[in-house]
This record gives C-alpha cells, sequence and structure tokens, in this order.
DNA sequence: ATAGGTGCAAACTCTTTGCATTGCA
DNA sequence: TGCAATGCAAAGAGTTTGCACCTAT
C-alpha cells in the first residue's frame, strides 16, 4: 500500500486543530478522550496522508511498550475518526485506505499499479460533471470516488531503464 | 448488492458471440471447454448487469442439482472471464462486482446507498479530463474508476413518503 | 459509581489454494 | 493419455465482535 503522497496539497483553513474537534466530537455524544484516541490522532495528523490500517499498526508501539493500542482499537478507533469528519476512508486492492479529510481540500486520485502510491489532484471539471450526471439522473449526491489507475512517471522510467538493462 | 441494472446502455458491436470469443480465448492458450465454463458463461450473458459471486452461486443450480458449479469454480471462472475480456469487474462495499465487459460501451456508475443498484452513464467529458489530469502528471493510464454515491430517484421519493407517513 | 473503552481471542466475510479426482483435447 | 479443471475443505486476509476487565467522567 502506499506511503504518504508525494503530491500534498495546500491545506484549507480550519479554525481548530484536529484534536480540538474531536474532542468536541467526543464530548457533543457523551464519548471519552483516552490515551489511545489521543496517541492515534497525533501520530495520524503528524505524519502519513495515505494509510491503511496495517501500515499504521507496523508504526505503533508493539506490545508490551508505552503506547500500544490493540489492533481492534485501532480498527475501532479509525472509524471513529471517519465518523468525526477527521479522515475520509475508501477502499483500494480489498482494504481501506485512509487520509486526512478535516482541514484537506476534496480531491481525487491518481493511484501507481507498480510502486502502489496515491497521487492526488483536484479538478472543478470533474465535480462539475459528476453533480451533472447526478441531477439528469435524480439523484442525491452524497460524494464520489475517482480513481485513475495507471503508472507514475517514476515507474515507467525505471521500466523503461529496467527493458534497456535486459536488452545487453 | 445491486440486481440488474435499470438503465442498460445500448451494445457495441461485435462480431463474436460472447462464447465464441471465450472459445478463442481458450483455444489460444491450450485451455478447455468445460460444462461448467459454458453454462457460466451463458448464465451470465443471458441475465446480469451487475452481480457479484455471491449473487452469482445463489441463482445457481444447487448441490446435488444437474448444472452444480462449486464456488471454487465460479470464482475462478469469473477471473477468467475478466482476463478474456468479457467481464470487467470492481470492488464495492467489500465485494467484487462483475459486469459485462465485452459487446459493452465504457461508462461509469451511480451507487445507490439505499437501494444499493448501480445505474450506469456515459461522459466524454469524464475521459477528456481524466486524460488531462493523466498527462500532467506523466502517467500511463491503464483505467479508471468513478462511482458517484447518493440517493437515487425512487429512493428519495420512497423515503419522502415515509417521512410523510411518520408524521400522520 | 457507571457507562464507555480496551485488549484478547474468536468469529466473520469474501476469496484463494492444496490436493486428490475427473474429464477434455 | 496427459495436463487442465473440478470439488472439497482448509487456509487466508482484512476486519469485526463478545466479553471480562479497566478507566474517564
Amino acid at each position: 500500500m502506499s506511503g504518504s503522497s508525494s503530491t500534498p496539497l495546500p491545506p484549507t483553513n480550519v479554525s481548530l486543530s484536529p484534536r480540538e474537534r474531536f474532542e468536541e466530537y467526543l464530548q457533543t455524544r457523551g464519548l471519552r478522550q483516552t490515551n489511545q484516541r489521543k496517541f492515534l490522532l497525533d501520530k495520524i495528523f503528524s505524519e502519513h496522508e495515505h494509510f491503511d490500517a496495517d501500515e499504521l499498526i507496523d508504526r505503533l508501539p508493539s506490545k508490551g511498550s508505552k503506547n500500544y493500542v490493540s489492533n481492534a482499537t485501532v480498527y475501532r478507533t479509525l472509524r471513529e475518526f471517519v465518523d468525526a469528519g477527521l479522515l475520509k476512508s475508501f477502499q483500494l486492492e480489498g482494504r481501506m485506505v485512509y487520509e486526512h479529510d478535516y482541514g484537506y481540500p476534496q480531491h481525487d486520485h491518481l493511484y501507481c499499479t507498480v510502486c502502489r502510491e496515491l497521487f492526488e489532484f483536484q479538478s472543478e471539471a470533474l465535480t462539475a460533471i459528476r453533480d451533472q450526471v447526478a441531477s439528469e439522473q435524480g439523484f442525491r449526491i452524497s460524494g464520489h470516488r475517482m480513481i485513475i489507475h495507471g503508472v507514475c512517471r517514476e515507474c515507467s522510467k525505471n521500466r523503461r531503464k529496467k527493458r534497456r538493462q535486459d536488452l545487453v
């Protein structure tokens, strides 16, 4: 799965930090702030752009260490972050991929099937088409997911290089 | 998962029937035509637009009946149909969804999160945007997947009706 | 004190695979 | 006849869940 994207978009302005925003979310529903939640929130918002549960778990303190978080809690907490509007999730190659949502602009993705990295792009035209198609069909949109699959520039280069070497 | 789509697009012209095309595919690689494959191919191309493995299995003869096909074979055969270019597959809500590809025009989907039905649409503008984004980023495209999530016209109606009733 | 949260292990869903047997070419 | 295909059951991957214990409010 992809590591952090190489093309971060500029952040949108938000008045609250992710931490503050999450606290608000918790308080309004009588949920609790816990060390695990604090730790995961900080970790996620200080580090990665795109990640799946497995990648995140790999980078967390291991069992017995100070801030260990069980897998079950990781999965439960990720879902909570999505509910809270901090993260967005979508499926890619069979697993759930997460990315920052709060304070981050709407965008879509290019996915390199060689290095498995996700690249972002923004297109107002795409949104416009989406809205028009939906209105033609009487659809009330809740969102969309567009992923362009292919081979990124770097991987194309490397392949060409590799092919050249193979000929020698 | 969705049943057949309610908005079939016009078929594109192809010279071979799916069956003929598949036979060609098999012959060129030394693979074999079997009763299971024939049966599944006919079933799929005579019936559904979108389906997942589970739905297909449900509609197949049960164990002990004449044309019973094991689950393993269903999964293996579906992958083969995709390899042969007869079907296309994509992930939706955790499972693989299949649809006709051979003899069917390129299109994208609207997905109703209430009735779970898939609706199709075609947009040249979308393809154009895709190509431009990819070329800007030096991406060699192999394909794309666009799904608009929302609530379809019918389900919106029903909900409104339901809300009205709830008020009585 | 008392819900809500956590960790653990077991369960679950969807799909793939190893292997002995069957059956096309 | 030989290699591909099938069926079965077991294994996988990724994720969710039941439950006893823990802890924030």
